[in-house]
DNA sequence: AACCGCTAATTCCG
DNA sequence: CGGAATTAGCGGTT
């Protein structure tokens, strides 16, 4: 068989990493990246943990004034609602008429659309107030038409006296109905803010023409210019643009470069298993050349070397800067400018094990009664890779080593799996099978913070990663695919909400694959506390931060 | 190592 | 809705 989904029960999950090579781009000539004078900053949205704390600069987006008739109201995503002018419709209540067929006259109108729910995190907040009030004022009549039509004669019977039972009978009818519409209504702001995260195809056919590219040039110098880093293997797609869970526009690529070891000695740095301190053992590797006799392979010296190796390899790349080296991050981070977008690259080094993974790991990954124990089996077959990354003061010092010489486990080639093959079902999401909600939770999730990190600073040290997390964590509490019908995406929207609102409100969230490591442990308990209640707001009032 | 062919996921478009 | 287009990923062939 042929084809690379790989059915459940496949065997030899590991083997062939490095066969995959892709060429489809690579004829195509790379335009000259325009430069303008339009800055434009990405959110920061997606970010992994190493990001955290990373500033959100406000952005100008020019493309509002290209397109005046369009964008007056809303905005936001000007390429979205520009352009084209064709919003699509949601999705949902075309596809599952009989749930929702009240509201599909009104939405079908063309308008309604585009000036709908504009959920983009730069504006919200800063600038641009109006928006909301149209929107508002689209919803509103899409409901008065809706009840109109809907419920005319028992409204109407009431008015000709009746008695009192009825009454109350009918006002409980009257706020159900008026649940019900306020359902459809957060449906509707769910669906339009889901339209608005999608990534335009034309943005990422550009962007990714020039990510694969520039990979492409990093990895050809790496294996035949450097002598430490030839054996780098099959770079590793990882990071929320490749799990398709990238959300407003494709701005933030990651890609690790593994640098295969044989017998290596790991000793845990951290009581929580996340960090540790890397030995190579006999047995030829170029890496050796950086490890003293009977100390550890050190992390941040090699990481230098690599950042060096890479910014030579594309210097003669036209139009990409480089991030000053930030401390505590695993990568170097290339920005490029691509259509007057800046888009981010971060290139990780990282040690592939291919051994069992650390002790630390046993009580992780409680996946079986999601996906069930041979899936499991698979992944823990699979290696596990170590980044160079190191948290808080690089020179702390532990037993004579330095924190910026240790390595952090990483195991974001299984969260991409994971991912991908998300149903307890192995049809979940397939072209005929049932289609799940998982994945806009997780987005819409990942919306929200962003949009609060815009607006308050003090959420600067939460990240994309404890939203993943809480994700896959609530995946493993609610396993079945019915409890993540698409159908119920405001439920399970709202479900999954107050899942993180717990793990904040009790500081305690479990690194998925390391159950030791708290994440929320670098969060002030007043920085958690604060952010759940204004989940909780944001939850209970219908999330108006979406529509604006 | 380069290339090809297939499939999946997603967006676009009529 | 259904098909085209596009990126991504896998495996086989030359």
């Amino acid at each position: 068989m042929s084809g690379r989904r790989k059915p459940r029960t496949a065997k030899s999950p590991e083997a062939k990493r490095s066969t995959g090579t892709r060429t489809n781009t690579e004829e195509k000539q790379t335009k000259t990246f325009e430069e303008q004078a339009a800055n434009f900053n990405p959110p920061a949205s997606g970010a992994r943990p190493k990001k955290c704390g990373a500033p959100a600069k406000v952005k100008l987006d020019e493309e509002i004034k290209k397109d005046p008739k369009k964008t007056t109201a809303s905005g936001a995503r000007p390429k979205k609602c520009g352009a084209p002018a064709k919003v699509k419709l949601d999705e949902e209540i075309k596809k599952d008429p009989k749930k929702t067929t009240t509201a599909t006259t009104a939405q079908t109108k063309p308008n309604v659309n585009c000036t709908a729910s504009d959920a983009n995190p730069e504006t919200c907040g800063t600038k641009t107030k109006s928006p909301v009030d149209e929107k508002d004022n689209i919803i509103s009549t899409i409901y008065k038409d809706k009840c109109a039509a809907e419920q005319p004669e028992s409204t109407l019977k009431g008015k000709k006296g009746m008695t009192q039972l009825q009454m109350k009978q009918l006002s409980h009818d009257d706020s159900k109905k008026a649940d019900d519409v306020k359902k459809t209504e957060l449906r509707t702001t769910l669906n339009a803010t889901l339209e608005n995260l999608k990534i335009r195809m034309k943005e990422k056919s550009k962007a990714s023409e020039v990510i694969n590219k520039l990979e492409k040039v990093i990895l050809k110098h790496l294996r035949s210019e450097t002598i430490w880093f030839r054996q780098v293997e099959e770079p590793l797609h990882t990071g929320s643009y490749y799990e398709n869970l990238k959300i407003s526009n494709p701005d933030e690529f990651d890609i690790m470069f593994p640098i295969p070891v044989q017998r290596i000695d790991i000793q845990p740095f951290t009581e929580d298993g996340a960090f540790y301190v890397v030995s190579l053992k006999r047995g030829y590797n170029p890496l050796k050349r950086f490890q003293e006799d009977g100390k550890p392979l050190p992390a941040s010296e090699i990481l230098q070397d690599f950042r060096q190796e890479v910014i030579e390899s594309i210097k003669d790349f036209p139009g990409v800067s480089i991030d000053r080296k930030k401390r505590g991050c695993p990568a170097v981070t290339l920005n490029i400018k691509v259509e007057s977008r800046d888009i981010s690259l971060d290139i990780v080094l990282c040690l592939v094990v291919q051994s069992s993974w650390p002790d630390f790991t046993s009580d992780g990954l409680k996946i079986e009664a999601w996906l069930g124990r041979k899936i499991k089996k698979d992944y823990k077959f699979k290696p596990y890779y170590l980044v160079s990354k190191y948290e808080g003061n690089g020179n702390d010092e532990r037993d004579g080593i330095l924190a910026k010489d240790c390595w952090r486990i990483s195991f974001s080639h299984v969260e991409k799996e994971i991912l991908k093959n998300h149903g307890s079902v192995k049809t979940c999401c397939e072209k005929d099978g049932t289609h799940c909600c998982r994945k806009d939770c997780l987005k819409l999730l990942k919306h929200l913070l962003s949009l609060l990190k815009e607006q308050d600073k003090s959420f600067a040290k939460f990240c994309s990663y404890h939203v993943k997390t809480t994700f896959l964590h609530a995946c493993c509490s609610r396993t079945n695919d019915s409890q993540w019908a698409a159908a119920d995406l405001t439920q399970c929207f709202e479900q999954l909400l107050i899942d993180f609102e717990k793990h904040l409100e009790s500081r305690q969230l479990n690194n998925f694959f390391i159950p030791a490591q708290n994440l929320l442990s670098g969060c002030s308990q007043k920085s958690c506390k604060s952010l759940a209640l204004r989940i909780k707001k944001e939850r209970e009032e219908g999330f108006p931060i979406f529509k604006c």
